[in-house]
DNA sequence: CTCACGTTCGAACGTCCGTTCGGAAAAATG
DNA sequence: CATTTTTCCGAACGGACGTTCGAACGTGAG
């Protein structure tokens, strides 16, 4: 997990192969969870065979490595884009609600995967990712901090913000890819709403939107 | 796990001894999680061999199982009793979420087990044990309904009570009992506080705690 | 074509796991 | 006390798992 990535010769379709083997255990690991998941399902759903997977990866750990790594990148970069040019505190933390949502709805096992397995990798594959995590928490913090509300005796902006967190990563417990009928968009503007103004002040342009499934 | 609850003679301490097992299952189960927990590791911590276990427990999923029944029945039970007397619609939420709150650091082991193995029992186990998860979800959702904010276009109750419960029970992956600088009691009346008011007008009566712990 | 090397695979290995089983120890029962 | 029943345990079984290995296959370079 040092990343020594040899230079052996590799065929141009390596890389894209990676990738699609990388996404079959996303799947994997989302559906059913990184420790019930076995090499085999992810061999058949990879339409690889068992040990065709270690040419490409040298272990299973490994795949999850690289899942968390490429997501909190794509996370941390997409916060980037999304912040570019918007100078608002208020907007700004609502185009990073609405970033984190729109990576959730389009890439929802990898998140799913991030999420429930943040404890699972170990040494420096776990610093590794870690680290993409912990800038990705700091850059929303930033934005909170930003805020700045009025009153004296605010709420904490770091305790503000790990709730945050649970607002939008508790997501993947109850949203229905299928049944929903609340669009990304709007649960973003509603989540964004509820954090900045809470459930009493808060409002949104549009119409609210409902689900009919229980939770915890 | 149809809980036919065998009426077999018993010594009078089997009742304790049980409990005592699921402590400790629930020890081992929270800190490496439902399927790297080996029933070896159970054994060790509750100071029984691995064959004694299956003395007071089927197999393994019935310690799962019999974890997360007496949580949500506590959680519920607690509920209950919290709202005893309470009218204001604002002060009954406040009560509820503190009364999760209590709860999680009381039995911030079986509390985790709760949130993270959520999708892990199957079949007749796992409706038991969402029959309880639903009706504690359908309380709180009745708590927030109650609350009738005053903007006509207000934000779904629904969709605020899922993020609820993602602000609630996220707490365990950030929550560190040893170096945690807000109590519990701060803890729920700034989660309180953030539902009902948001980030920028919610306020606290006393000061504001921090922590320095990254996050996702 | 020939050769070298990236790629793929079937078969197998060693390990760890949940569970079972028969009997010993302990406790309850009379 | 004797007898029955509960409690506890060591040993072992069968299976699933991650990983390895050596050989076959495909492909591009010389």
């Amino acid at each position: 997990m040092i990343i020594p990535e040899s230079h052996r010769k590799r065929t141009p379709a390596f890389n894209s192969k990676r990738l699609h083997l990388l996404a079959a255990a996303a799947r994997v690991f989302s559906e059913v969870g990184y420790d019930r998941a076995s090499m085999r399902r992810v061999a058949a759903e990879a339409e690889l065979s068992l040990s065709g997977i270690y040419h490409y990866v040298a272990g299973k750990e490994e795949l999850l490595y690289w899942i968390q790594l490429h997501t909190f990148d794509s996370l941390l970069r997409g916060l980037e884009h999304s912040l570019d040019g918007i100078e608002d505190p208020r907007q700004r933390l609502a185009a990073a609600v609405s970033n984190h949502v729109r990576h959730f709805g389009e890439n929802i096992r990898e998140l799913k995967v991030c999420a429930r397995e943040l404890e699972t990798l170990e040494g420096e594959a776990y610093d590794d990712v870690h680290l993409r995590r912990r800038a990705y928490f700091d850059a929303i913090h930033d934005l909170v901090k930003d805020l700045s509300p009025r009153h004296g005796a605010a709420l904490g902006s770091w305790l503000a913000t790990a709730n945050l967190f649970g607002m939008l990563n508790w997501f993947y417990q109850w949203y229905d890819t299928e049944q929903s009928r609340v669009s990304l968009d709007q649960l973003a503007q509603q989540q964004t709403a509820l954090f900045l103004d809470g459930f009493l002040h808060g409002h949104v342009p549009s119409a609210s939107g409902e689900q009919d499934r229980g939770d915890q």
